[in-house]
DNA sequence: ACTATTTAAAGGTCAAAGAAAGTCAAACTT
DNA sequence: AAGTTTGACTTTCTTTGACCTTTAAATAGT
């Protein structure tokens, strides 16, 4: 936790704690936190994006600002909308457990589902995809018993 | 035994102490052992492996760390055999869902995460042409959504 | 007053530089 | 021969800065 970013990004949670949304200036920001303007940007490309459960609203010019909106509510098509729109291409771990949390969060999945099926999302499991489905299995499960095995499950 | 791995490996054991995890830096690791910042990833690998018990997460980049977990025993070591007579090699699905059913009335696993945790070793989670991890960790997640939308994990 | 233009104050983009950690194979020890 | 040490090269994530776009406010022209 010594870089900016996460820095920045605990800033803005806590800061919103359980509101919907909050608006930021960018530029006030960055004075605050001593960093270039575009770090902001950079925080919210990577910790306040839609597989994170967050849109982004903002305007230039005077008065400007940048608002960060935190998703709620889903309809029943919310799931069929995450596998099209974020599914049909390939996906990098951090994102697909960003997915996970965002539907936790949404009471769709319960924290233990999700965790328990990001064991086998991890760039552990999937290595070796070389061919052989079967060892990629072997793999899936081997991962998910090393994750029981560090007991971090233990409701 | 003065070797410098050692060395390095009876300092993290010590500065963990009985703690189940600990925070490194490879970096100033490196530095105060006066050796090269791979041989800090030998000892890793040949001192803190799963056969040790131990699991390594790590992040690269400014503000990198390197996380040491100790994993917890779990009786007589039933996991670590099935990890290590069943899921070196490939196995079929049938198989996997033995093991888990074994795990299951073990109760060592509940019965909804095997259940979850099968929809990632499906053929269909990973039916395999091409060689992308990603898009076969998307196939993975998606199946998963998939069985969620089936609704049969009502409890 | 009312429109048109200019200005300055936001925020946006992108690529290069920097800061970690990872990999792998050659060289070295024992 | 097996285990250790080293170093060149790679990958990932963060930080920085130069340049771009948008827009409210200020100003100018009629």
């Amino acid at each position: 936790m010594a870089n900016v970013s996460d820095i920045i990004e605990n800033f803005i949670l806590s800061t919103m704690g359980t509101s919907e949304d909050i608006n930021l200036s960018r530029n006030e920001l960055a004075v605050f936190f001593n960093c270039a303007p575009s770090q902001i940007n950079y925080v919210l490309n990577t910790r306040f994006n839609l597989n994170r459960g967050y849109v982004i609203q903002s305007q230039r010019g005077g008065g400007g600002f940048i608002k960060i909106v935190k998703l709620k509510k889903f309809d029943n098509n919310y799931i069929y909308k995450i596998i099209d729109d974020l599914l049909t291409k390939e996906i990098s771990y951090k994102d697909a457990v960003y997915i996970l949390e965002d539907l936790v969060q949404k009471e769709i999945v319960k924290p233990k589902e999700a965790k328990i099926i990001s064991y086998a999302l991890t760039d552990k499991a999937l290595c070796n995809p070389i061919k052989i489905e079967g060892m990629l299995r072997a793999n899936i499960l081997k991962n998910f018993l090393i994750n029981i095995l560090k007991g971090e499950d233990n409701e």
